[in-house]
DNA sequence: TTGCTCCTCACGTCACGTGAGGTGGC
DNA sequence: TTGCTCCTCACGTCACGTGAGGTGGC
């Protein structure tokens, strides 16, 4: 028989452990002094407490190593739990693994520029939307050529909405996709969302956006006219972390007062693995 | 101006953590209705929500994004903090790597043996420990040539011990190493763990036994002429899981009753990772 | 008598999830 | 009036670490 202390030593736990797991149930002592309460436990239970090592390390909560060790599960379930930890601890190190490649490029930034300049990007899913719309051709990408057909496109869709009773239930959404009629051409979508069931007797489309599992997210902060350097931002941060565009991409005017540079707007690029 | 609820879409996080971050001084909303209590959040704000989410997945708790994002911490402490999650991260995925093999082994017992039957093999430490001790030479390493030098040992050393007024700590420590005599001789070293502090005078041997870093460790029960079947159960898990022996290894004598076949031993062998 | 070990509460950890119970505007 | 959103507590999570305050045997 061994007091608490020696018990522990041998067991490489602390004294604390042992009365944890005294009061869930776990471990047991062999004898307890009924007046001074002081625990006492023999070799045998040794096994035990070993085994209850073992399983822990290999992740298991308290709660499924009693009942391992309890006998409370068949064969069939004990296979069952170690297929899922053995699934949950691929996906925790894969995760782990994007994570270090993350800190690895801010080191990478910190060390090369002295700061981390392109920690505004957030990858992160985008909930689906459903937006009424209307479209137009520009003639490139290019901020330059995109402002003047976009513009007049809002203003034209607010006030046919407007006439048909509508109000938007969120802010503007945009998004792009090349147009047949050149190569640099593209067609624009200024959209606005609404809770609207169809398109039927209406003088814009109603379209449902997919979500996206996984976008490169940036907040661009200023006039559209100058979103092209925070493209490039997002491009290269795309590049770095190992990631490819995964053809969508849209654009949230979440404030576009008057005074045209206090535009804040986010860009969202539907972003997937990299193949390799 | 957002309510907490479309700040909340917007960032892609739940209105609970929004109400936390408030409560943290993490993330004030850009105004409160005194009234109400109503929290409204401007859309700059979701810069600082976008770079809180981009640290928190980095793996920094919200106290050191609270003290990054406020500018509390230079460049350089910045890039301790980095290189210091990169190592936690390597560390966390060597330790999940290692948690896999042991689970993947485990499934491996089950499919094909129907149950694991090595589980009670653990990985610990061993603490250093003081011994007196007398030694011996046996024929070899068999239990059979063991035995008969190794009990007159413990019976001649408990009567010094005895007389010099010496009471052991701990349960009895034997260890072994190759005996210069022959191939197969083995010096048996019979130890009893004490406090004492020199060896001048006494009639038996003080030693110092070195910690053990990591010691694959198996509770064997019953007579120690069964004790060769553990040593092959302790030396099939140590290949198993990529391990080689590391020289020592001891046996710990925790319940040695009259009965023969209810003692319980603790065998400790000595490993490290396997070359490779 | 001084240390040492043992005991029982009970709070703290970390970032929220999840009710309970209630209010204000469409 | 019914929903919907918002609000403030406050408990629960997980496996202990860490005192506080006190006791019993050498």
């Amino acid at each position: 028989m061994f007091n608490i202390g020696d018990f522990a030593r041998l067991g490489g736990v602390s004294v604390r452990m042992l009365r944890h797991y005294d009061a869930i149930g776990l471990l047991r002592p062999a004898h307890v002094d009924p007046d001074s309460g002081y625990r006492s436990y023999d070799a045998p239970q040794l096994q035990r407490l070993n085994r209850v090592i073992a399983l822990k390390e290999l992740g298991f909560k308290l709660q499924q190593v009693q009942s391992i060790l309890d006998d409370e599960v068949s064969v069939e379930e004990l296979h069952g739990m170690l297929r899922l930890r053995r699934a949950q601890l691929e996906a925790q190190m894969a995760a782990d693994a994007s994570r270090l490649g993350r800190v690895e490029a801010r080191l990478r930034a910190i060390e090369s520029e002295g700061h981390m300049n392109t920690q505004d990007v957030v990858l992160k899913g985008v909930t689906p939307v459903r937006l009424a719309e209307l479209t137009d051709v520009a003639a490139s990408y290019e901020a330059d050529a995109i402002g003047p057909v976009i513009r007049p496109l809002y203003e034209e869709l607010g006030r046919r909405l407007e006439a048909a009773g509508i109000t938007p239930v969120g802010p503007p959404v945009a998004y792009y996709e090349p147009s047949g009629e050149s190569n640099e051409a593209v067609t624009v979508h200024a959209g606005l969302p609404v809770d609207e069931n169809g398109a039927a007797g209406h003088d814009f489309a109603i379209v449902d956006l997919p979500p996206i599992e996984s976008a490169a997210t940036l907040l661009h902060r200023g006039a559209m006219d100058d979103v092209d350097g925070s493209y490039q931002t997002l491009a290269h941060w795309i590049e770095e972390h190992g990631y490819r565009t995964d053809g969508f991409h849209r654009e949230v005017y979440l404030e576009c007062p008057a005074a045209r540079e206090d535009w804040v707007t986010e860009l969202q690029v539907a972003v997937a693995p990299e193949r390799s």
